[in-house]
DNA sequence: CCTACCGATCGGTAGG
DNA sequence: CCTACCGATCGGTAGG
């Protein structure tokens, strides 16, 4: 059976990159033996060390490969100059449409980064800093006195919170689909945040 | 030198548990060696066993504690019965209290349950739900017409989501303190909830 | 692409 | 004979 040199070698890099990510995301980076890929993987552990040149590499990759989808769709979609609103909508619903097909990845990113070595995690939280600015830069846009009284960033990660917080706990096939909670969080993140700084929340 | 029976036992009980909750916080449970809690307590090895029946015992003392915590606070503010708004912010300020004096185990109880075995993590995420219901029933006490839509419980894991992922990001001693983000999490949450469903994120 | 291993370190326990 | 602890090492398994 012949076959032409490593003419899949990207396909199988992904599909371990996939095994790994599910493997990672609920046992953990350090709770996650290469005997356990190799198995989820159907290869052996000397194969994988063919496609990958350590265990370490494998979540770089699947970190560094979220992180950048992500990254190209805040460049896409401020590529496509919208108004304030829309914009704010725009980058809300393409986001968790991208969490929503990248569970794995999301939960790596989000919890097993901190066992990356520093140059790598600080190229990847530069990537994720930038993701953030463009969301940041969304709701300054859309709201400028926020922006004056220095409301943006943690307005910013609230916004960040209910959406990362969601695909921890949304079961995929659950009562609750990501399509089904995109307008709550806009209409509450909508509602809400002209009211900040109101003193809405003061007592009485 | 005479001394009363393991008169310090639970002092240095404690001690131990803070001590690897930084730790399993810090490196996660798979990642973190009983060789290090015992360098990090000053204790031998073998006296971390006097203590502790094995390293698991301590990440369910860790993160049933916590929770136990969390719903010992709930049941307080129940017991206040105040006005729907003023349990709405009592319970949303408690928590985020309870959370800053205790970020080690908070990153525990969120980021380390999948370690626990069946038994354990149903009774830990029983105690979990018990605290998510009591902020849900305020929620449903709040805005009657959202619970006959069904929305209470989305919007009780969204504020959630702003809470727990606040506490990811927050560095101690940085620019944004959680007294400083209470307020902006309340005024977001007050003045989006009255929003939602009424389709304010619908296009146009 | 596999079997057979390695140096090291893991969680847990021995004797005293 | 106890509790509280130590230095040293066990059998087994990790990443490579």
């Amino acid at each position: 059976m012949p076959r032409g040199r490593a003419s899949n070698y990207d396909e199988q890099r992904g599909m371990i990159l996939a095994k790994a990510a599910h493997l990672f995301a609920h046992g953990g980076y350090p709770g996650t033996s290469m005997n356990q890929v190799a198995e989820a993987t159907g290869f052996s552990k000397a194969t994988l060390y063919h496609y990958f040149h350590d265990k370490y590499s494998l979540l770089v990759d699947i970190a560094e490969g979220h992180v950048s989808r992500l990254e190209a769709l805040v460049v896409d979609v401020v590529a496509e100059r919208l108004e304030p609103e829309d914009h704010m909508r725009a980058l809300i619903a393409r986001i968790m449409a991208e969490y929503a097909g990248a569970q794995d990845a999301h939960r790596v990113l989000t919890s097993e980064v901190r066992f990356l070595e520093a140059a790598d995690r600080k190229r990847i939280l530069g990537k994720e800093r930038r993701v953030v600015a463009g969301f940041a830069d969304a709701i300054a846009a859309w709201h400028p006195e926020h922006a004056k009284a220095e409301l943006t960033k943690p307005l910013t990660m609230l916004l960040f919170g209910m959406i990362n917080w969601m695909f921890t706990w949304m079961r995929p096939g659950g009562a609750l689909s990501h399509e089904a909670l995109a307008p709550i969080v806009t209409d509450l993140f909508f509602g809400g945040v002209p009211a900040v700084g109101r003193g809405k929340a003061g007592r009485g």
